[in-house]
DNA sequence: CGAATTTGACCCGCGC
DNA sequence: GCGCGGGTCAAATTCG
């Protein structure tokens, strides 16, 4: 049923696959990419509510092969290590609006939380990114933001809101 | 009516 | 080889 995902991960409106694999091809180049470092910021910064303060947010980069399970179905290649960036913010909704649209595809419990773990994705044509939130059990203020990918595409939210972002973003700077 | 969400089932990798 | 756990898909439902 769901062997066809060589070409077509989503049998939905993502019509054209050719550039899928070429994406992920692109991940594996992290390094030296341009838009991530401006989204985490605004993944911070997007927080409506409860902004972010001195939580110690630690952002891991983990880079851990974390190659796609079953994306490289028949192919022999190298394992595409995808970038993953996780983000603890502290925030009373798990819905951190970071200026895309975000489908959820899943949700799953986790075992050493009491809370599910909900997993999003990116709605754009084209663009693979997934995001995955969970809510950690001990405080459940404090929600974890996990982000795999990055997004080839503008955000599509208004300009103004952008701009409003921005400027939170240049306070926090200079703090 | 179209798009997004929900929920259960299925699949894959890993451990034992 | 079997079982467990995590992750994803896909059909039905709901919302706008």
């Amino acid at each position: 049923m769901e062997t066809y995902s060589a070409f077509l991960p989503s049998s939905s409106s993502t019509s054209s696959a050719s550039n899928l694999s070429l994406n992920s091809h692109a991940y594996s180049g992290f390094q030296g990419n341009r838009p991530s470092g401006f989204l985490e910021l605004m993944s911070n910064m997007g927080v409506p509510n409860s902004n972010v303060n001195n939580v110690s947010q630690s952002t891991n980069c983990v880079g851990s092969e974390t190659d796609q399970v079953n994306s490289g179905i028949r192919k022999g290649y190298k394992k595409v290590k995808k970038p993953r960036y996780a983000f603890q913010t502290r925030s009373q909704v798990d819905i951190l609006d970071d200026g895309y649209r975000w489908r959820k595809y899943g949700q799953k419990a986790v075992k050493n939380n009491k809370f599910p773990r909900s997993y999003y994705r990116c709605t754009h044509q084209g663009c693979n990114v997934k995001k995955q939130v969970q809510r950690l059990s001990k405080d459940e203020t404090i929600v974890v933001t996990t982000y795999e990918g990055m997004h080839s595409h503008p955000i599509e939210k208004s300009t103004d809101n952008f701009e409003h972002i921005l400027t939170q973003m240049q306070i926090y700077t200079s703090l």
